[in-house]
RNA sequence: GGCGCUAUCGUCUAGGGGACUAGGACGGGGCCCUCUCAAGGCCCAAACACGGGUUCGAAUCCCGUUAGCGCUACCA
């Protein structure tokens, strides 16, 4: 049994979008699988719209997620003289014709049949046209495009992921296959190339069901068995409506943005739509090419959810070591404008348990740097209304009593001891001390414990922040 | 309008005739741990769209209804 080849072919007419990747993840998900081959295709045939900028995009995208591709990549519009021949040769065996009608025409008819309330199907006015004439309107220069004849039987086949579809060929048209200046169609130039590269699986969006069985028709008009067909659901924003930018973050290249790990964004974009079919939730990536199967796809669409994205990327941050983080941490601070002056490695290492992504590391180590950058969050804001006037009164006296630590022996346990003494002096919990001086110093009542904090952040610092505090940190409106 | 696809907790899903009191994960709530925050552990709430069949038995098979989505170009 021959191994199977299948594509991943985006058009880059836009950036790679988490469909498209995770189309290509599939792709390439089931080529490793089975010992198969992955090529890439660039379906660059839409001259109009198509740039070298979106190819590079979407082939740095794909390295990104580390989803490779064993040939490739091939560009469509270098085929376009076999789509061409193909085109002809159907002309010449009588499976296509010569079609004379002008777009105007075409959209008139169409805009007819939709007031009317009827669908609309090309009636055919070129088919039965008289050689000769044929031959003249083409020598006289009038251009014309090349039309695929549709029988009318039934075009079936066993979806890998949706079990057996079947179409009416009544209810296609005989649709243009090569345009007036000798373009193929995509649903030509798909077949021809699927052809030319053998491919064996066409994994692929939902999206393209419905030309499914038109493209089925042409590989028996061009004498091919079709390959197996594998359509994938859609993506869906949180309305349930079709992902797009309207949504958010929909292009792969925002979440390396937002610094979401390739590794978490491979897993989870994985099991969107597929399963493994146990409880399984993190999948390293030789488990996932283990147990990859076309049969374990959900046939409904599903809505993409940042929130999980983001879970799952905190368990694998939480994986990594600290030198994995350093340099995309300090890339981030870069971005942020932020100067480091000293080794960020500690404040790394004390952050990231309470970090889903990158971006949020580097916002806290940021802080960690230069306390002043700190902005009350919701919750911090509600502790500091919530305490009153004993929010400044508790940070003042722990404030006083750390003064006292001499700078060599400004330690985590040194300071802890500090401040339990200030609570038991003055009768209080130690959180009534402790919550103050975390939110003084990051704005928020999450942050690693508070004898570290300030460790980390450092004694000159602290205590210049503690000082000033009351008066900085004023509830704002835009806290989030 | 026509054609097609789909339908299990809010979300991602397990399930493919009896093992279902419908399981797991995210998110939510609670408890434990902690003289402070998380993490972690434990627990709780939360779903088979509706109506008909088939069957001794249906989340699972069939039909219909409803809803959502896709396609309906000389785009891909």
């Amino acid at each position: 049994m021959t191994k199977p080849r299948v594509r991943f072919a985006p058009s880059p007419t836009g950036y790679l979008h988490v469909g498209g990747a995770r189309t290509a993840l599939f792709n390439w998900l089931y080529a490793r699988h089975t010992g198969g081959t992955h090529v890439l295709r660039i379906e660059d045939t839409d001259r109009e719209r198509s740039t070298e900028e979106h190819t590079r995009v979407i082939l740095d995208g794909l390295r990104w997620l580390g989803i490779e591709w064993d040939e490739g990549p091939y560009f469509q519009g270098a085929n376009a003289t076999q789509h061409q021949s193909d085109a002809e040769r159907l002309l010449r065996e009588g499976k296509a014709y010569r079609c004379f009608c002008t777009r105007e025409e075409l959209d008139a008819q169409r805009a007819r049949a939709e007031a009317a309330g009827v669908g609309y199907r090309y009636d055919r006015r070129c088919l039965n046209l008289p050689p000769a004439e044929v031959e003249q309107r083409l020598r006289g220069g009038e251009p014309s495009t090349i039309r695929f004849i549709m029988g009318d039987q039934e075009i079936a086949w066993d979806d890998a992921v949706h079990g057996r579809i079947s179409f009416q060929g009544r209810d296609l048209d005989d649709f243009v296959i090569l345009r007036s200046d000798n373009s193929a169609i995509y649903n030509l130039a798909v077949v021809s190339d699927d052809i030319a590269m053998r491919i064996t699986h066409v994994i692929r969006g939902d999206d393209h069901i419905s030309n499914t069985p038109k493209q089925i028709a042409l590989y028996r008009a061009l004498g091919h068995e079709p390959p197996v067909f594998g359509h994938v659901p859609m993506i869906l924003g949180p309305d349930g409506k079709k992902l797009s930018k309207r949504h958010g973050a929909t292009a792969v290249g925002d979440y390396q943005n937002e610094g979401i790990l390739p590794a978490a964004m491979r897993n989870f974009l994985a099991l969107l739509g597929w399963s493994p079919g146990e409880d399984r939730e993190i999948l390293p990536e030789d488990e996932m090419i283990r147990l990859f199967s076309l049969e374990g796809i959900q046939k409904k669409p599903a809505v993409f959810d940042t929130t999980k994205l983001e879970w799952m990327n905190g368990q694998y941050l939480s994986l990594l070591p600290v030198e994995a983080l350093l340099e995309p941490v300090l890339r981030e601070l870069g971005r942020m404008n932020v100067v480091v002056g000293r080794d960020i490695r500690p404040l790394v290492k004390s952050v990231v348990a309470r970090s889903r992504t990158i971006l949020h590391v580097a916002e806290q180590v940021a802080v960690r740097l230069d306390p002043n950058r700190a902005k009350l969050d919701s919750k911090g804001e509600a502790l500091r209304l919530k305490m009153g006037p004993v929010f400044d009164e508790n940070l003042s006296r722990a404030q006083r009593a750390l003064e006292y630590i001499p700078p060599a022996e400004w330690t985590p346990d040194h300071i802890l001891t500090t401040l339990k003494a200030v609570a038991e002096e003055n009768h209080l919990k130690l959180g009534d001390v402790m919550q103050p001086v975390r939110v003084a110093l990051t704005g928020s009542t999450v942050s690693e414990p508070v004898n570290e904090l300030l460790y980390v952040v450092g004694r000159e610092s602290s205590m210049k922040t503690l000082k000033t505090a009351p008066h900085r940190l004023q509830p704002s409106s835009n806290s989030k």
